[in-house]
DNA sequence: AAAAATATTTAAGTAAGCTTAAAAAAATAT
DNA sequence: ATATTTTTTTAAGCTTACTTAAATATTTTT
């Protein structure tokens, strides 16, 4: 399948695990900067290759062969973003930039050498679960954005939701990493800000932020 | 630049590295498998782009420009198969078809990330020297083909010059690999075949192979 | 429920990278 | 030197993945 397929199931797919699910068509276009006559196209197109379901007017669906198709991408992603960030040491930033171009082009074999190389993780540096060789995927997941949670209590990062380079940076900064503690100090609801110690630093994060970083609490 | 025209430089590039050099558009597009008619539109796209020359009927000559792109890609693919055989421990083959892909897909950034962690190595494990960062590259190649050898005296393998999974099968299975050492036991002129030992094994090489392992002697 | 705003689809067109078939030039053989 | 073969180029056409503009349907507002 071409990348312009690939990038179209994915974002597809994407768009499903999102809060907020609009998968017609001029959604899929504005995620992937293209014009809505082009994603029509492409979603006709796609429904011809048998990968989704498309009725005029109405929302895209996948079918299961195009689910597989985006968590084969998916998983050629992560797998990617782990092992430049194990390997080389690269930033969340970079290996996501970086993972954007391979993913495309990564055979399965390859997929599956990285993944054993890796102890077949089950989670990606971000915190995002890594699809396995059979297209399978941990959904289930219990942890709460920081919007969310309790002055005085503990929580683990166990995921940082973002394509952003400038979030990226700050997470970088402050030692907000996949797996790190952090202690919530105070919730300003009326100013939608939350106060956490990491690394005995205070810090203040505002909703842009706290709504895409995920945690678990330690009870 | 896109695969296409990357392909097209790397096989220009390619071919005037042979002993027969024939860099007409009908060559290249023999090459690549194209045809003869998108060879000559691709030559004059490119002239276009101050990537080659372009004369009608004429040889097609890279300018500086369409040479380094042509090392860049080179050094990536070449990169890319030290890395892979390093780290995956995979062989001669699948390196080369992978690289094939991932060649096109791979920033500057992480080509330099690799060669820095492989030690800046200058040659490949098919013994193909990597172009630097500069689009320099080691040239002078004082190896002889195994051809054109001498009854009695040692060599080490330099180079395995092929894209060919059944050479490379045999190469692997007989321990033909960049570094060891062979002993030219006999060379039957008249067949063009000639009788090596390695590794306590005589095997005898017909010329489809003994004029693409390259060697140095041990004096 | 109708009007206004928004989103989707259709239509027409473009560029890249190919194809085949025919025409033209160059290379080779006699 | 000419005829034959081979190679290169031109011409016309196809597919993919886009574009913009106009038409049509849906959704939202009043």
């Amino acid at each position: 399948m071409s990348v312009a397929i690939e990038n179209f199931v994915k974002a597809i797919y994407k768009n499903n695990s999102n809060d907020v699910k609009n998968t017609k068509p001029g959604n899929i276009a504005k995620l992937l900067g293209i014009s809505n006559a082009a994603a029509t196209d492409m979603a006709k197109n796609l429904a011809n290759k048998n990968l989704l379901n498309y009725e005029k007017y109405k929302a895209l669906e996948l079918t299961k062969a195009g689910e597989k198709l985006a968590l084969n991408v998916i998983r050629k992603h992560r797998l990617w973003e782990a092992f430049l960030h194990k390997t080389f040491d690269m930033s969340l930033h970079e290996i996501h930039r970086e993972a954007e171009f391979l993913e495309h082009e990564t055979s399965n074999f390859l997929a599956n050498k990285i993944s054993t190389y890796l102890g077949n993780p089950k989670f990606d540096p971000h915190g995002d679960p890594i699809p396995n060789a059979n297209g399978e995927i941990t959904t289930i997941d219990t942890s709460i954005s920081l919007s969310n949670t309790k002055e005085g209590k503990n929580y683990t990062i166990s995921r940082l939701m973002s394509d952003d380079k400038e979030f990226f940076d700050f997470c970088g900064l402050n030692g907000l990493k996949y797996g790190n503690t952090v202690l919530v100090t105070k919730q300003f609801s009326k100013n939608k800000m939350t106060q956490i110690s990491i690394n005995n630093n205070t810090i203040l994060l505002n909703e842009d932020f706290t709504n895409i970083i995920y945690v678990n609490e330690i009870k």
